[in-house]
DNA sequence: ATGAAAGCGCTAACAC
DNA sequence: GTGTTAGCGCTTTCAT
């Protein structure tokens, strides 16, 4: 079932000197397509400073001139290199994106939106998987600290914010869905403590009163707030909630819900419905409870959270709670990009609305 | 159920001089942080050339000059500009990775096999979500051309790798996934045909005559080679494919996948087994299917492509054929660097081994 | 309207 | 071992 061939032609490499051919060489490779603005200028009479003008639209060209540039840019295939630029200007007008697992779903509109706001300003936006590792994810900050990037969006746990701001000093960057007002970083979520007290409440209205937790890791500040969300709203309602009803996980992946599920069924009194804190989770535990026999609702219901696309296709489709993803990507964005343009201004946190969507899960 | 509010302090600016504090400036907003190695230098009480030598890790710098040194850069928080050095060394160390669409699963697992290989050897590994569109895709292969990345990996349909092959010279990229032979770029892959022809041939291995086809936009290399692969599976068993047993989808989505199933099941004379040539079709298809009354396994059999981690998830099991992404995204990567480092030598394409999964769909 | 020249921060010869 | 210096390719005064 596996083969290799060898069709590939080499990309024809455009005429590169005569350096020996095995060297991990990286300069000497580009002199061919690799001229510079001063070649450019020599090919059109005219000085660099004129060229430059012309590349960055400035007033004050001749027509003529700018047209006798345009026609050397174009014959020379010419581009500028931005390294250069960028060393001049002190901006690279890219912005990179940090996620703790970009295999998650849940990530995926947020940041497009995050993209479609940078786009519409001029920057890039680049992705980064940090895999919520504080080391990774310091390498990516290394890249703003030496210049690299020009700003930063972080996706990451709250701890691992709080460490990096420690270090950070005051470097450009805002906190998108995790986030720790104390840190004292722009951020932008939604009310994770309410959002949870809304999934219990919906379960409650159904009837159930033994009402399960399947928690990621502690160490996200959202597992925080709708841990506690969960419990206020249990105990709003006369419920004291039993210990047995929680697990914490430190994966979000299907199969983690999936076993998660299967074990909180384990004892006589298991609870009769569970709120999962992703969509994700919930998708596992739908699985794991199918694994030991348990219909859904009927016999358990399940709430999960963010209302990723994959929640209504599922059996039974997924009753949810939806986060705003798209415009929690396009505000981090905006928060960022006005961080940019003043450094001093007072940026503030922002809350977005949630929403629970009833499905038939429940 | 919404809010703002404005608890963010302003992380602490350090000083920054007295500029207008409302100007969209961004230079000399790094004064405090901004020095350079010539400040290390004088702090140090050396030159810059030692300074460099020290951050460099070189030879021939006595330990306690190398102390002082170190003890400065500690004392300044300095941090090498990127920017300068790489405009000297011209190379970036970064690699770009093109997606179509990073809202879809199967990439994940290949993005992470690249950035593990790039971290590995010493590069930054940065996300761009294209969206399949050629504009979006010629943009990131610009900030190639423009130094600002070393090379590239294009997951993108082949018909645009085509039209930036045309373009771009002997620019340094790979294909992964997607690719054309014919454009002469090094890239990594599939056997898409004898993948397709494994799933149909396990389905009429089931007893199926009447199999259905849903694709994805005919644009894609893939969706092609897999097409001939279905069509000569059915041919070699003696059946003459109809036409109507075929759909070709502009989306990957699980909604486009749940309609395309419903529509394919209108005719008396439907389809008994369906084979969706990725795994968020094949679980739309399960539930389109639910949605018209179809069972699964029983009424219509199922088989998906790619082996996602949710195909396990679903209810019922997914039969796919699983690609070895991980190992096409390492490959990929590993295919880069060799092209990096020897932009002469010839480098192969190559095919990964695919395999069938026999799950409860099927 | 155009050109000359000074750097941006760094590395790498080349001296000593 | 360490320092001096010449660029990397660009933008931007400052002249003209």
């Amino acid at each position: 079932m596996s083969r290799s061939t060898s069709k590939a032609k080499p990309a024809a490499v455009s005429a590169t000197g005569d350096e020996p051919p095995a060297q991990p060489l990286s300069r000497a490779s580009r002199s061919a397509e690799g001229l510079s603005i001063a070649g450019v200028a020599r090919q059109a009479g005219v000085s660099v400073a004129t060229v430059s003008r012309v590349l960055n639209a400035h007033e004050n060209v001749r027509p003529a001139t700018r047209d006798k540039v345009l026609a050397a840019v174009d014959a020379s295939g010419y581009r500028v290199n931005e390294l250069a630029r960028n060393l001049r200007t002190a901006e690279s007008r890219l912005l990179l994106t940090m996620v703790p697992d970009f295999g998650n779903p849940f990530y995926a509109e947020i940041v497009r939106g995050i993209d479609s706001v940078a786009r519409q300003h001029g920057y890039f936006m680049l992705l980064c998987d940090t895999g919520a590792d504080a080391g990774r994810e310091r390498s990516y900050f290394d890249l703003l600290r030496r210049r690299r990037a020009d700003g930063a969006i972080c996706l990451d746990p709250a701890t691992i914010q709080q460490a990096q701001a420690d270090a950070s000093g005051a470097l450009p960057w805002v906190a998108c869905c995790e986030f720790d007002p104390a840190v004292g970083v722009p951020y932008v979520g939604i009310d994770n403590y309410r959002a949870a007290g809304d999934a219990v409440r919906h379960l409650l209205s159904r009837g159930h009163r033994r009402i399960g937790l399947i928690n990621s890791d502690i160490d996200y500040l959202y597992a925080r707030q709708r841990q506690q969300g969960y419990l206020d709203a249990l105990s709003d309602a006369g419920i004291t909630p039993l210990d047995g009803w929680r697990m914490n996980l430190n994966s979000l992946d299907y199969e983690a819900g999936a076993s998660a599920a299967a074990t909180l069924m384990l004892p006589p009194d298991a609870p009769t419905a569970i709120f999962a804190v992703s969509d994700t989770l919930a998708t596992g535990v739908l699985h794991g409870l199918r694994s030991v026999g348990k219909r859904v609702p009927d016999d358990v219901a399940v709430v999960g959270f963010d209302d990723i696309s994959i929640a209504a296709q599922i059996d039974p489709p997924l009753t949810t709670i939806a986060q705003p993803m798209r415009e929690l990507g396009e505000t981090a964005a905006r928060l960022l990009l006005q961080r940019l343009a003043n450094p001093l201004a007072n940026v503030p946190g922002v809350l977005l609305p949630h929403r629970l969507v009833i499905r038939g899960s429940t």
